[in-house]
DNA sequence: CGTTTTGTTTCAGA
DNA sequence: GTCTGAAACAAAAC
């Protein structure tokens, strides 16, 4: 689940701020007992990170690749963590990696590196860059230091966009191929979020999943790229790789 | 029905 | 120390 997903999921439980936690019961590991009788203060994402803050700490739900969520409602399967809250309400979580953050915050996130956050800083994401030697830009927009909430369908997204190969190298970029690269993580990310609410996301997908170029109609190219390995897709004639 | 995948952490071994 | 590959986790589409 790549970030704007967890935008939306933070929309779609606002309503729930301030609701008590009646019973916390799932697979995960995590201490319950912690949970019960505290109010949910807010939810908050950074990146892939979906936060419940509690009065002393904060719950990190991160979904991976498979994991879900119901609200007021449940799955067959069972659920990692299933919060009752007051007034008949509850949130169940699936197939996710449970954490509790005893730490402020603050202390634990920068939320300028989140490029769904109003405190996205594109040129801190620059400097970073500069410092990657011998990265592909495959790898280097999975590294969530430097674009949380970037996944591999934005990656192959963006990369299509501003017509660069997966397996160019970072430090090879021209320097406004570069700051299209930082850009268009940020503006495609919402532009995720406007389709996905609307479920409309595959039918503005470009070259994911693609068997052939939209631009130029020669068969797409699939190939698991860099060391993250992950799925390309891209056109080996209209995406330039910088060597 | 086996394979694949919107992802990350952990650990053994080099 | 540091890097890398594999395993672990989990569920549903194809």
């Amino acid at each position: 689940m790549e970030g704007p997903s967890l935008v939306i999921l933070k929309e779609e439980l606002k309503h729930f701020k301030g609701l008590k936690i009646i019973h916390a019961t799932g697979r995960s590991k995590i201490d319950k007992a912690l949970l019960t009788g505290q109010t949910i203060k807010q939810f908050k994402s950074w990146g892939k990170h979906f936060l419940i803050v509690l009065p002393k700490r904060a719950l990190r739900i991160h979904f991976l690749m498979f994991g879900s969520y119901r609200i007021d409602t449940t799955k067959n399967s069972l659920p990692m963590l299933s919060l009752a809250l007051e007034g008949d309400h509850e949130i169940n979580l699936y197939a996710c990696a449970i954490r509790i953050i005893e730490e402020k915050l603050d202390e634990v996130y920068d939320w300028s590196v989140d490029v769904m956050s109003k405190k996205w800083d594109p040129a801190k994401a620059r400097k970073k860059l500069k410092k990657q030697k011998d990265v592909m830009v495959s790898d280097a927009l999975l590294n969530q230091d430097i674009f949380a909430g970037v996944g591999n369908i934005i990656k192959n997204e963006v990369l299509f966009r501003i017509m660069v190969h997966p397996e160019s190298f970072v430090h090879a970029l021209p320097p406004r191929k570069l700051t299209a690269m930082i850009t268009e993580a940020s503006v495609y990310s919402f532009e995720f979020y406007k389709w996905k609410k609307v479920f409309a996301l595959k039918k503005h997908w470009l070259i994911f999943t693609k068997k052939k170029c939209p631009r130029c109609k020669i068969p797409a190219f699939k190939k698991y790229t860099g060391k993250t390995k992950r799925r390309s897709f891209f056109c080996e004639q209209c995406q330039v790789r910088y060597p």
